[in-house]
DNA sequence: AGATACAAGATTGGATACAATCCCGAGCGC
DNA sequence: GCGCTCGGGATTGTATCCAATCTTGTATCT
């Protein structure tokens, strides 16, 4: 497969609902896809069907595939169940980094700072996501980095919808790195939680509490209004 | 969706698959399946790629989809990531636990006890697994259910390929539900991690160390024995 | 005016036809 | 006899065509 192009396709799509290029909501009508690519509509829903198993995008029969949109329970499920793995991974990274993983582990974390400095949001999240992905790659077991790369991609467009644009976590992945240098898992695990546990404490679940999700939703909250008046 | 094709035609290759109808390397023949399920290549195209996603079946580019085959390592994984979701499942069910759960989850195990009694492995088997996934869907993340399903369907094509056959956890599912009804929820995740490195104990890689992977290896073992003549 | 039935447009779902690739064996040259 | 090349057979991968379904706009009836 010597450059694959349903690979291309399932990657661009991906990083433009990370960059928000595509909303949550948005519908990806798989001709208008299959022209900007110039191929036909089969590779296209093969990408999107995969998409949907990764939960990024929701199909609806007859009707087309959107761009998902978590709720807050979802929300709530993805970092918990991040916690769950990420602790575990990092148990485990603790036991065997090497020097050549931690070098790479403190050069993103170099990219990310400076990423940080010159305000660049979205490459500073996306390195950010690259050092947690990387960690979980080093544990020596694939499971942790296939699930947490689902994980990931879920994880912004949540951001996207109930978070702050403003990251602060380059300390916590510093001290998280320091521990695992330390080989002390126990308060490896102990910062990682915590700051996934930060990381979702930052996200603003109160006042999207109600944000329209589908558009049955929506047509809910307008019959409420009208009838209130 | 009434009754969906493409779901039927997904559990009845996962089914095949898990009753070792369809073993380990054997190729699923796209043409084959749709002619037997009485419709085109296309939804079963769609089934097996799914299936790939799960890692159940492996498709290499323009040879076919085989029915996976797991290493030593892989499995080795399957059961470190069983050990990790389940027991954080379990400790989230300590808290959670109903009535209504607890009947059913003890039904279960009066199940599995009576498809042992009478010898149906399979059966037996099968609502182990049921007990297991219940238990990961009671948790309340719908996560762990969702990866717990995917592992669950490797752990019984690994169990094939290198497990005995005699299965004797009926008491350990006891301990574990008698610890979770007591809302001891260190307990009852000590007694699952110890339970599945159990399961994974009973298994035999030693001897099986190197089964054939790949069709690759079954050939080169072919060849192996032609020229030994 | 409001609601309902129907038709047109758009989009997806599935079937079919064709192209690309791989395996394997026969034939050829050395 | 041995290796290499080329062609046949099988299977997958992609494009295209038609059917099924949903949405929306419009006309008609009350």
């Amino acid at each position: 497969m010597a450059h694959d192009n349903e690979t291309e396709i399932y990657r661009a799509i991906k990083q433009a609902i990370i960059e928000q290029k595509l909303r949550p909501n948005v519908q990806l009508v798989e001709e208008v896809i299959a022209e900007s690519f110039g191929v036909s509509r089969t590779p296209v829903r093969n990408v999107v069907r995969r998409l949907a198993n990764e939960k990024l995008v929701v199909i609806i029969p007859y009707r087309g595939a959107f761009v998902a949109c978590p709720t807050v329970v979802e929300a709530k499920e993805v970092f918990e169940m991040r916690r769950v793995i990420e602790a575990a991974a990092v148990r485990n990274v603790c036991r065997t980094l090497t020097d050549a993983q931690y070098r790479e582990l403190k050069r993103l974390l170099a990219e990310e700072h400076e990423a940080q400095h010159r305000g660049d949001k979205l490459g500073a999240i996306q390195v950010t996501g690259d050092f947690h992905l990387r960690l979980a790659e080093f544990s020596g077991n694939s499971y942790y980095s296939r699930y947490l790369e689902e994980l990931l991609s879920l994880t912004y467009v949540i951001m996207a919808l109930y978070g702050e644009q403003r990251m602060k976590c380059c300390q916590d992945h510093e001290h998280i790195l320091d521990a695992i240098r330390e080989r002390d898992s126990a308060e490896a695990e102990r910062l990682m939680e915590e700051h996934l546990r930060e990381l979702e404490g930052t996200l603003d679940f109160k006042e999207a509490e109600d944000s329209p999700r589908s558009l049955a939703d929506i047509f809910k909250n307008e019959r409420l209004v009208s009838a209130r008046k």
